[in-house]
Parts: C-alpha cells; sequence; structure tokens
DNA sequence: TTTAATGTCTCATATAATGAGACAATGAGT
DNA sequence: ACTCATTGTCTCATTATATGAGACATTAAA
C-alpha cells in the first residue's frame, strides 16, 4: 500500500514515473536532491536502489549537484550525502517575496501571540500540502519550535483542513479523488466520508481543530486565509503542545484567531 | 564594478562561468532557479537576457522547472515566474536533519529569550555566507522577523564575524582574498585591512557586534559555535532593532550570549 | 581471510540539448 | 486607432551530452 500519506507528513517529490523526455537529465537532478532531502544521509548505492535507477546515473548526478553546490557529502570513505543550506536559501528568497502574504501578516500574528501567548503559524498552500512558511513563537514558557519548511499533507493541519473546507466544489472532489487515510492509532483510520462531515462543520464555524499532529504531536486551531477572489490560499493558527492546548482551550482561542485570519484577507485584498 | 558584496545579502549563485560540460543542463536549470529566486517575478526574455542565455534555451528550462513543481507563473498573457515552495520543503527537511545542532541549540536559545528578551538567531556557514535557519522571537513588544533563509556575507552580520575570527589562519586568507567592503554611507567603505583588525578584537572578546544590518536594519551581538574539532561552524545572536539595541545594550548581554553559544557547542560535542 | 557490498570510472551508443529563426500575440507610445 | 518593438511560443537540423552496462579497486562485514 501506497504509505505517506497516513503519517501526515507530506511527500516531497513528485511521482516517480518514468520521466523519458525532454529535460529528463534535469527531472532526474531535482527528484535526487528531493529524495536526498528525505533521506539523509544516505549513500549513492543506496539511493540508486530506491529509485530503480542505475547506479552510473546516479553517481554521475551527484557529484553534479555537488559541483553546483546543492548537495554535499561527509568526508567517510563511504560518503554519504545530504542538500546542502543551497535550498533554504532560495526558499528564503520566495518567502520574502510572497511578502504581501508575510508582510501583511506578521504584524497580525504578533498581536495575536501578545494576546493569546501561544505561537502562531502562517501556512501556505502549495499544491495538496500545506508548508509553514512563518513562526512567531508564543511568550509562554513551554513551546513547540516546528522549523520553517515543515509540510503536511492538506487534510491533516487545522489550517489545512480550513482551506479545503472552503475550496470550490469541484476542486475539494479531485482533492478527495486521492483516497486519503488519518491515522489516529496503529490501525484506526479514518476514511474519506468522516472528513467530508468535518469540512462541513469547518465551513459552518470558520475554524478547524487538530489535535496531536506529527512530528511534534501539537495541537492547533486553523483558519484560513483568502485572496482577493475570494480563493483560499494559506491559513493561520494558534499552535501549543497537546497537554496544554486541548480541545476547550483551543475553542476559546476561536474568536481572536477567526477575526486575526479575516483581517489578514482583508490586509491582502487591498492592493 | 562588483556588486553585491558591499549591501551585505549574499549572492545565491555560483558564478555565471561557461557551464559547458557535463551535466551542463541540470546546472543551467538550477541557475535558473536561483536567479529567478533572486529576480521574481521575471519574464523569460528577461531572464534570458541577463543570464546571456539564448531565450529558447530559457524558455524550454522554464517550463521544465514549472512541471517538476519548482518554478510557478502568474496566469498573465506575459507570464512572470518565480519560484514555489519546493525548495523551502526541501530546506526544511535539511533544517531537521542538522537537528544535531537545531536540537542542541534549541533548548538554549528559548531560556535565552526569556533571559533577555530579545530574539534569537541561528545561523548556519555555507561557503562564504551565513544562514538564518531558526529564529525564536523575544518577548518584547517591539520585534524584528527576519524570514529563515535570510543569508549574509560572513564579514557582515555578527555571528558571521565571529566565525571568521575563529577560522584557521589559511582559509581566512583565502576568504579575504576577494576584496570585501562595507558600506556604511554612500560613500564610506571599509577596507579589508580594518577588518583584519575588528576580527583580533573579536577573538579576544568572544564576541561580535553589528550596527545596522539589511535588510531590516537590525543590530545584533554574535558568537561562534565550534564543532567537536574545534572548528566554528554556526553563529548564535541576539538580534533587535537598531533603536533599542544600542552598543552599550549589545554589550550588556555579552556574557549571557557567550554561555548559551558554549553550552551549544558542548551539547554538540556529545555523541 | 573471505565475501559481498560500495564508490569510482570508462566507453560505445542512443538520446536529448542546443540555439537560430519564424511566428503570432501583446502592450506601450503616439 | 494604429504603429512597432518586444514578448511568449514553437520548430528543426546539428551537435553535444546523457546513458547505463560493465570493470575495477576499495571497504566493511562475516
Amino acid at each position: 500500500m501506497d504509505q505517506g500519506k497516513q503519517d501526515g507528513e507530506a511527500k516531497l517529490a513528485t511521482d516517480d514515473a518514468d520521466l523519458r523526455g525532454p529535460s529528463r537529465p534535469v527531472g532526474l537532478a531535482l527528484r535526487l536532491v528531493e529524495r536526498v532531502a528525505e533521506w539523509q544521509p544516505i549513500g549513492a548505492s543506496d539511493l540508486a536502489r530506491r529509485l530503480a535507477l542505475p547506479k552510473a546515473t546516479v553517481h554521475r548526478l551527484l557529484l553534479a549537484l555537488e559541483t553546483f553546490g546543492w548537495l554535499e557529502r561527509d568526508g567517510g570513505s563511504r560518503p554519504l550525502w545530504s542538500v546542502s543550506m543551497r535550498p533554504i536559501a532560495v526558499g528564503g528568497r520566495a518567502i520574502e517575496w510572497k511578502s504581501g502574504l508575510r508582510i501583511a501578516a506578521l504584524s497580525v500574528m504578533d498581536a495575536l501571540r501578545h494576546q493569546t501567548g501561544e505561537s502562531i503559524h502562517l501556512g501556505l498552500v502549495d499544491g495538496e500540502n500545506i508548508v509553514l512558511i512563518e513562526r512567531i513563537d508564543g511568550v509562554n514558557s513551554v513551546n513547540i519550535f516546528l522549523p520553517v519548511g515543515t509540510s503536511w499533507d492538506l487534510s491533516w493541519s487545522s489550517s489545512g483542513k480550513s482551506v479545503l473546507a472552503h475550496l470550490p466544489e469541484g476542486e475539494l472532489e479531485s482533492f478527495l479523488e486521492t483516497p486519503r487515510y488519518r491515522r489516529k492509532s496503529e490501525t484506526d483510520i479514518i476514511p474519506v466520508t468522516e472528513l467530508r462531515d468535518e469540512l462541513t462543520l469547518i465551513r459552518d464555524r470558520g475554524f478547524a481543530i487538530s489535535v496531536g499532529v506529527p512530528p511534534a504531536a501539537s495541537s492547533s486551531i486553523g483558519a484560513a486565509i483568502f485572496d482577493k477572489r475570494g480563493r483560499p490560499f494559506a491559513g493561520l493558527s494558534i499552535t501549543g503542545a497537546s497537554d496544554r492546548l486541548r480541545e476547550e482551550q483551543l475553542l476559546a482561542l476561536a474568536p481572536q484567531l477567526v477575526a486575526a485570519a479575516r483581517r489578514i484577507s482583508i490586509g491582502m485584498s487591498m492592493d
């Protein structure tokens, strides 16, 4: 069975299609970067085996990617590869540029963290995932510090579900086409239908709640952010350790969160 | 004259060498990603002109990079290109994996921000740059929120200078080989020699200070973090708005900062 | 010591990259 | 409304590189 969606953490790479055709080397190289990021630190042979690619091809690409500064290896006699800082540096520029969102959100997020004491997350939709692009830390003593760049399947995080709930019907359909499961315990799996019901509730209330989301077992309450055309494209959430933020506490934060998300949406529409 | 180093913000890309030879398409594609990140949003022709590459080649690569999910364009009739969330997602994995550092640093950083009230930055050396990989926000009401992924030339930021000061003599030499300037005002440029003097002072005191660093005109005090072999590879800094953190305030924070950086170095050496 | 992996490299062949140029669509200037 | 420089897009003959099987030395484990 295809794993990956079950554990909530989003897959990075595009499907491992055959990739014959134009720009094949580029495609292979990028896939390599993505996979190395996922499996680092990893050896060349191991990588080739997992990708079902010839050893020589992988090796050649690894050397190229090292030359260009995207990958690096440790000094061992059997080198292990990992990604360099380059992708972060590149990604940082991306965040800075989606500044319409970031700038509009920052002051609101700062105010919200002072009101609530909790950490505030800003996520941006990327295909079927939502990526954490900014985090402002709560002033409480115990906090969760998720690294920027963490991404989740839209059906997992509270802000992701908020986005889903406000998606045009057609797009939601095609999202739900790929079967999606959520594992609560080892065997307890929530199927699609229940997610649909939850989305209806979310649309009515204007916010979503998630408890015990990996990788840090955090709990959160999230709301969607809309662009000028009324399309949900990002999410704002209040996130904290599961043992402090139980459903009751989360619900109490709802009004302030929803107001903040709306304020950001409005700020985005004024250009 | 070669700009770029003067404004403190680090260059992303490798040099625009001719790139003939093996893996050329991969090299071109990666350079494209880096440049688009730098200049986004940008059109295809403009990009081709700046890179001195044929329009057709650039166009083909842009389409490929879109297919693979690394670039995207707005819907306009003259599409403008920008980078997707993919690099951040990839980079996030990188950060998570340098977890030796991140994990070791987080609790210390959290403690430090509660002691001082200011924002704490963790930077990782990447070639001649230092990249912000984690930020923990101060509890004060006025704060600077630099995006993770921001990078500076080593000679600019306080933590970068701390790293430089503790570099083996040979490596420092080759770093200073490329002429480096710092612009204080439009015409006031600090040459190499003065930087050398400053590094001596930094080595003696164990910390460095920078005032008015772009892009947010922040001021900071920084100290180097060392690996098991005693090599500086990262930096810790206390950063805030220039108008609150003047040299006097920064100096007062030095003991706590230096202690925290040492604690992280020690934590890293215990594997 | 044996053995099964791994990293590295070479080379003939297949395949894709290359870039000049053509074209229509666009948008700025008048 | 009309001009005209510029843009995005595509084609195609030529050239250059990618490809991947296999060989080899090296390493780590049995």
